[in-house]
DNA sequence: TTGTATGCGTTATCAT
DNA sequence: ATGATAACGCATACAA
């Protein structure tokens, strides 16, 4: 930039002003300026910049789960939020491991990020520290954490998971199984109040038998889902809190030679590409990826922006997600 | 930094060369300025040992798809690896347009990130720059451009669609149909060239219509599978070029109320956790994902960590898909 | 409207 | 071994 003002033949201020519009500059200096900058090559260091501002023009986006669709499609509609905002996106992938976040998230920090959006995978010190802090910003999606009071953008998994386990009862289930997954998780705590939920609407009386706990990925959904299917009076329909678990299911149902829908109705958390091709077609609760990730940076876009709404008290807001019947769910006619 | 100077009783100097052990400091001093950083709080400015230093401690990954589970398991072995050695990774996602690269690539370049991974949409100019600029290293993963003299880590296409449509033709297809990507990319044209490869090496003529293109997306594969599907004389097998051609082809396939394998054979391009559990189980082509991102953050780490390094030649690694035979590209027996 | 001077938080070069 | 001081490249308050 120096270099530019020399060749510009003007003041180092002056340039700035120019490039930011900080200042009036008059037209013909402008342009003397801009054509300094062209010869020069100059680009500004936005690192500069950023010891200067205290501010990035990045935020931190941390996942617990790169690989599951769910987060992969509300990444992209995040990242491409950003983008035109001029923010950039600094990922991190926790593996559903809290240490892990708490390494991910001081990386962040330390790199001075101007606010956050965190789909958690438990409560730490850092995180909480970071809300409590309040210097930075910071957006939860899909999990709520205990007692921390900060934006989040959630879908209401007990309704969901009602809708879900309801639509199971009223095709005439009564032994209705459940994959769950970790109760750690308020979307583990909040589907499990939904199964329940619905079980009581419907008149079934709960038997803790019925339910498998599958924690991490597609190997322990698929033990859960085999225990349950080995039960003498097993249930003649399953539903799986999460996408991993529900391919766990899959695979026990054909091992154990059973057959979908005809042997066992299932239904699923989560919808992707795959789910409406395959035979059976998957009966799925589809959550709205892509604006769970407009809502997030939206929020976290005010509060970067506007200094007023920094001091807002925090916002949580609820989607809906939809359940898409398909085949899995559904038992022929005979 | 200041403060704990102050508060540690000592100059700012030491207490940089204490952080840093960039130079000797007594252990009695240590102590002390250890205990004052506790007091202070203190956190270590990146963006300002940025601006003094010139490096970041980021690396800029670029990616075409990033709702694509081949990119998904890659960009998480790269960011695994990246954190483990003390680097950010900023993402960015082209959609598989050129000119949103550009504009991501002079974002990640404003940034000042140590080095990039890029999976290109396209030769543009931004990117050619970049390369030959040799000031940051660059390695490309998934596709080669062109020209580009540079770091890569590819799959070797010609052979992984070779073997996939020598399969199909030892199975007795004769009439095997290709649904390709974008003959821009690297990709699609080797793919291409392992389908006549194959071909030639069965004794099958070539036919032109019996080739669709899906540049775009599954609503792109489906149309071009639903012209080869009506065809007069149609073909007994299908491949498909990518994960997203395959749902297209698929949808297709059930839609003619064709029945997989039994009327028609399908393979395709990228494995994923789904494809082994519904019916048909499909035949895919697995890339080795994790590797690919595993050696292209190695191949960046060398010319980052090592100055000798970063004068090496251009290395570019080719990996080896593998086969993968299922069900849906073998005629069950009659 | 334009220029001068100062500071952002580090690291690095020199003395001491 | 430790301390004073000068950059790094930009933004801005203030003076002209």
């Amino acid at each position: 930039m120096v270099d530019v003002a020399k060749a510009a033949g003007v003041s180092l201020a002056t340039v700035s002003a120019a490039v930011n519009g900080s200042a009036p500059v008059s037209a013909a200096l402008k342009g003397r300026i801009h054509k300094a900058i062209r010869q020069v090559g100059y680009k500004t260091n936005a690192i500069a910049r950023s010891l200067k501002t205290g501010t990035t023009s990045t935020i931190g986006l941390m996942v617990a789960d790169i690989t599951n669709p769910f987060f992969t499609t509300t990444i992209h509609a995040i990242q491409e939020l950003a983008h035109r905002h001029g923010y950039g996106v600094m990922l991190c992938c926790s593996d559903e491991d809290a240490d892990k976040e708490r390494m991910h998230l001081r990386l962040l920090a330390d790199r001075m990020v101007d606010g956050f959006i965190v789909a958690s995978a438990g409560e730490t010190p850092e995180l909480r520290a970071l809300v409590e802090g309040g210097r930075t910003p910071v957006v939860l999606i899909d999990r709520l954490v205990d007692g921390l009071e900060t934006d989040a953008v959630v879908i209401d998994n007990v309704a969901a998971t009602r809708d879900a386990v309801r639509h199971l009862a009223a095709a005439g289930h009564r032994r209705i199984g459940l994959i769950t997954g970790r109760r750690t998780l308020s979307t583990g705590r909040e589907r499990y109040e939904g199964y329940r939920q619905a079980l009581e609407e419907a008149g079934i009386a709960f038997e803790p038998a019925l339910v498998g706990s599958a924690r991490f990925g597609a190997d322990d959904g698929y033990k859960a889902a085999a225990k349950l299917l080995s039960l003498a009076d097993r249930p003649t329909a399953i539903f799986a809190c999460n996408n991993l678990s529900g391919i766990g299911l899959m695979r026990a149902i054909h091992d154990a030679g059973l057959r979908c829908p005809d042997d066992i109705a299932v239904a699923c958390f989560d919808d992707f590409d795959w789910a409406n091709v395959f035979h059976p077609r998957l009966t799925t609760v589809a959550q709205p990826t892509q604006a769970i990730g407009v809502q997030a940076m939206l929020l976290l876009l005010e509060r970067l922006k506007d200094a007023t709404a920094r001091a807002l008290p925090p916002r949580v807001v609820r989607l809906k997600a939809e359940l898409r019947v398909r085949d899995s769910s559904v038992r022929p006619a005979r």
